[in-house]
DNA sequence: ACCTGAACACCGTTCAAGT
DNA sequence: ACCTGAACACCGTTCAAGT
């Protein structure tokens, strides 16, 4: 089943999936599903799931903290960055599965090699991961918008529009702006976000 | 109409605004809207266009642009974590509206104010803003999941059948998690956040 | 126990037809 | 020009009935 929804949600995005869509490609009927799932947000959840458990185990981290944790995210960020998807998943339900907790362990577990405590760690991390949803959240819609060009490339219009008298930032950005919001750095973003993390480590 | 489909969505969330309902509610017809609006995402983006343009501009702020950032990401993110189906809308596009251009100008020129070259102002707010939408994607959807308490408070239950061995972290953080991600700390972990992106300045 | 089909109560959007 | 209603092609989910 599983297998099948991921495949519809492929090729024709998350919207595509519905249950009776499912069944169809299954061959079965619309209510046999439910004796897997108990309803739709269900199935979805059951996907991040397996989503998550891809992750890859990078078979060797850098030793240095600070190293480590960029590398550690990468993997998070990556790994839910290719499916668009998730994004949708993410707004109704934390990421917490089963197979990520080694994952989340060591990001904790580097953050104290870094100097803080526990509880430190445990709000450094929720900061963190906070910010890359955010990431992924933001990067998917503009990648979204760029799709459907037809629509409103009206954001960019409306910065390229301002006047230099009332807003003297956002006129010195015209040009730098759109760069600014297509470039993907995570990466960067997130190792300025981790220096704050462990600046009074 | 824009009165009318907030109130829709204030009362009962924003699945509960369609087209069809908002006609009803308006003693008008269905295609009627149509007039005013090119889709359904059209409207929840005009709703969130008008959220914006209500965030209260403070009269006066501290001088001081560390602390002046802190106000007005305060107003941001309080603005919208008012009305959690915001969270919805920002999955499908950007935050970029007439009338919040002065929040980004008062942000960007505090960026400046601290040090930051233009450019970096630019880096700087886009960090900021998605660690801003994260923080909003998290907390209602954490909100969403304690409220349908007979669901899956799964995640904590999850953390708290760690077996101590594999996962030391995480089962040493079995009781300050639940605490933790309940907490509304954003102001906190913006100041962190904060710390990373004027560090070099 | 497990599965089914019909039914309920909805959707967004197109488009020809009316005023 | 502006608005309408019917129609198209869908939804998720309940529940009584079948094997």
């Amino acid at each position: 089943m599983a297998d099948a929804a991921e495949a519809i949600i492929e090729r024709e995005g998350v919207d595509a999936l519905s249950m009776r869509r499912l069944a169809r490609e299954l061959d079965s009927s619309t209510m046999a599903l439910y004796r897997h799932v108990r309803d739709r947000d269900d199935l979805l959840v059951l996907l991040l799931d397996r989503l998550a458990a891809d992750l890859p185990r990078p078979p060797r981290l850098p030793r240095e903290p600070r190293k480590r944790l960029l590398a550690l995210f990468k993997v998070l960020y990556e790994g839910l960055d290719q499916s668009p998807w998730v994004v949708q998943v993410l707004v109704r339900g934390d990421l917490m599965a089963p197979s990520v907790l080694w994952l989340i362990e060591e990001i904790l577990a580097a953050f104290v090699a870094a100097g803080l405590s526990v509880e430190q760690a445990a709000d450094a991390y929720l900061t963190a991961w906070r910010f890359t949803v955010g990431e992924l959240i933001v990067s998917h819609s503009t990648a979204r918008q760029s799709a459907e060009l037809d629509r409103h490339p009206f954001q960019l219009e409306l910065l390229a529009a301002v006047e230099s008298g009332e807003l003297p930032m956002l006129a010195a950005l015209t040009d730098y702006w759109p760069k600014a919001r297509q470039r993907k750095s995570y990466q960067a973003r997130l190792a300025k976000v981790l220096d704050g993390l462990l600046t009074d480590a």
